[in-house]
DNA sequence: TATGACTGCCC
DNA sequence: ATTCTGC
DNA sequence: GCAGAATGGGCAGTCATA
């Protein structure tokens, strides 16, 4: 039964359950308070109740967004309070969080009547704002007249974080509890629709069974378990197992019904009109289809052959690709599975049952087509595989169970991937900073270089990596970075350069971030090694060698 | 008109 | 994207 | 084993400002 209360739907009501479930590192605790909260609420505010738990603004497969990151907030903050920029650093410096530093400042203000639906109509007046001047005057009237804990969660949902230990996963196992529903109808219905708080609503009202396949909306995407070594695969899958390249590219979706096609990125945005070839090429492939695959840059010469990421990059989120950009880097979509085929779903057939519906497609041109995979059974069979990967430009493998379903949003053991680190560089730790959250006490953040050669001692910048080191690791060389600062700026400290340590990353590119010319994809701290020494550390001719270019002594100018 | 800060979204 | 941590 | 937290690098688009 549903109880109605009097500003049942009221804002502050839904900052004191988020109080209630970051109080606890207890899940069932978290799901609790969110399961006697969500029967009192009507339909409207039910749906944003559970999108603002899952820290989302708007629906997932709404195009729209805020616009309002850090810096506008900050503005809004200061030209409200009157504060000044150290003021509210020292603000920030207290949580490390954008939302806990605006409660922080605007603390002892009552709470508001707003309602939920007041907040979210808030955003969307932000959504339609145009200009940061604009938007921060919207920010800035809506703290005005929020109370104290209100307007903490006002600024987290803008930063996109709660930060309170709950995610979109957990509020759709709330859903279940609440309205009783099975836990996979409700994940299965989000998946399907792509919006918890519209999912919210029809586990309620008894109707999750009626979400159906909706063509041109997109559906969530399996993802692969990452494992380190061939023998690990063998170990994680069933024998034989598939391998499949795995591309260096955007995953997307493609909807094809007749002559309409859409596409659809990883977090379901509608991208179709960045990739104009990709959409000509899936026109007339059939009715009611729905593939997964990925977006790559293809060779112009053999075009089965993907091209760098850092190429398909310059077509990234352009609105309209002009002709220049569309010949200089064309884009091919490699097709690997096939979720839905004349309008019905075939997420639950095996694996092998879905490639032999992409087989039966007409493929006509080669900007679409089905990727190619192979049967494998020992360690060696996936080394191999894996370098041909390698050496046809792809970054690894995916390794698939045939015999699987299509199971978007879980990480589970039926699709599993294979990468390898590039290599290790060591280096020096030149600046440090403080971290965010929960971190935000400890200097967790390092900014490396290299030498610039074996006789120059000199120390350029390649990096910045957070990760790889344990929390304990972590609090040591906190104290260590401590003893050695030389300045601060802020979080930032400079330190004497004296800590090495071994990093890793998948490559080495081109970049002017950073003082050496190079930077890391994907770097991470391996350990620390305090067996070597700054003098020892690694030159700028080891990380040119890595980024593959040749002769350092022809471009030193 | 050119440049750079900010934001979002790819990996 | 990757990695570590708490449950 | 899952879910959550913290955070790298790079490009396009938009707007404020020099």
């Amino acid at each position: 039964m549903t109880v109605q209360l009097a500003g049942a739907d009221a804002f502050h009501r839904w900052c004191t359950v988020a109080d209630e479930v970051r109080s606890t590192t207890k899940r069932l605790q978290k799901l609790a308070a969110l399961v006697d909260y969500f029967p009192s609420l009507p339909d409207d505010a039910l749906a944003i109740a559970a999108r603002f738990f899952s820290a989302i603004v708007f629906p997932r497969h709404d195009a729209r967004t805020t616009q309002v990151g850090g810096s506008i907030l900050w503005a809004a903050l200061a030209s409200l309070t009157g504060l000044s920029d150290e003021s509210l650093a020292e603000a920030y410096g207290r949580h490390g969080d954008a939302g806990d530093m605006v409660g922080d400042v605007l603390v002892d203000r009552p709470a508001s009547a707003h309602s939920l639906g007041w907040i979210e109509e808030r955003f969307a007046a932000l959504a339609r704002a145009t200009g940061s001047t604009a938007r921060r005057e919207i920010v800035r009237g809506a703290l005005a007249s929020l109370g104290g804990n209100e307007v903490r969660y006002f600024a987290k949902l803008l930063a996109g974080e709660l930060r309170i230990g709950l995610k979109e996963a957990q509020v759709e196992e709330a859903v279940a509890r609440t309205f009783e529903r099975p836990l996979e109808q409700v994940r299965h219905a989000n998946r399907l629709r792509g919006d918890i708080g519209e999912v919210a609503i029809l586990a309620r009202q008894g109707r999750l069974e009626l979400v159906r396949l909706a063509l041109f909306h997109p559906i969530g995407f399996m993802l692969a378990q990452p494992l380190a070594t061939p023998e690990a695969i063998v170990e994680a899958l069933p024998s034989p197992f598939v391998l499949e390249d795995k591309y260096d590219g955007i995953r997307a979706q493609a909807h094809v019904d007749g002559e309409e096609v859409r596409l659809f990125s990883r977090t379901l945005d509608d991208i179709t009109r960045g990739y104009p070839e990709v959409v000509a090429s899936l026109r007339g492939l059939g009715a009611g289809l729905v593939l997964d695959g990925e977006l790559i840059a293809v060779d112009p010469v053999d075009r089965r052959r993907a091209r760098p990421f850092a190429v398909l990059q310059r077509r990234l989120g352009r609105k309209a690709p002009t002709p220049a950009v569309l010949a200089e880097a064309p884009v091919g979509f490699v097709v690997y599975d096939l979720l839905a085929i004349d309008h019905e779903l075939v997420l639950d057939s095996s694996y092998e049952a879905r490639r032999a519906h992409l087989s039966s497609l007409s493929w006509r041109d080669d900007s679409a087509l089905m990727a190619s995979n192979t049967l494998a059974v020992t360690a060696h069979d996936v080394e191999t595989a894996f370098a041909r990967a390698r050496d046809a430009g792809n970054e690894g493998l995916i390794a698939k169970d045939p015999a699987s379903a299509y199971t978007p949003g879980r990480r589970g053991k039926s699709w599993v991937k294979l990468k390898r680190a590039l290599a290790t560089l060591d280096v020096v730790v030149t600046g440090v900073e403080r971290g965010h959250g929960r971190r935000n006490h400890v200097l967790s953040d390092y900014t490396f270089a290299v030498r610039a050669s074996e006789v120059d001692p000199t120390l350029l910048n390649v990096g910045k990596a957070y990760n790889g080191l344990t929390d304990a690791e972590i609090a040591t060389l906190t104290k260590r970075f401590e003893s050695i600062t030389t300045e601060r700026f802020g979080r930032f400290h400079t330190v004497r350069p004296e800590v090495v340590l071994e990093v890793t990353f998948d490559i080495v590119q081109r970049s002017t971030r950073h003082k050496a010319g190079y930077a890391l994809r994907f770097p991470r701290i391996v350990r620390v090694r305090d067996d070597k020494l700054p003098t020892e550390i690694d030159t700028l001719a080891r990380v040119r060698e890595l980024a593959g270019d040749s002769d350092p002594s022809t471009d030193d100018a």
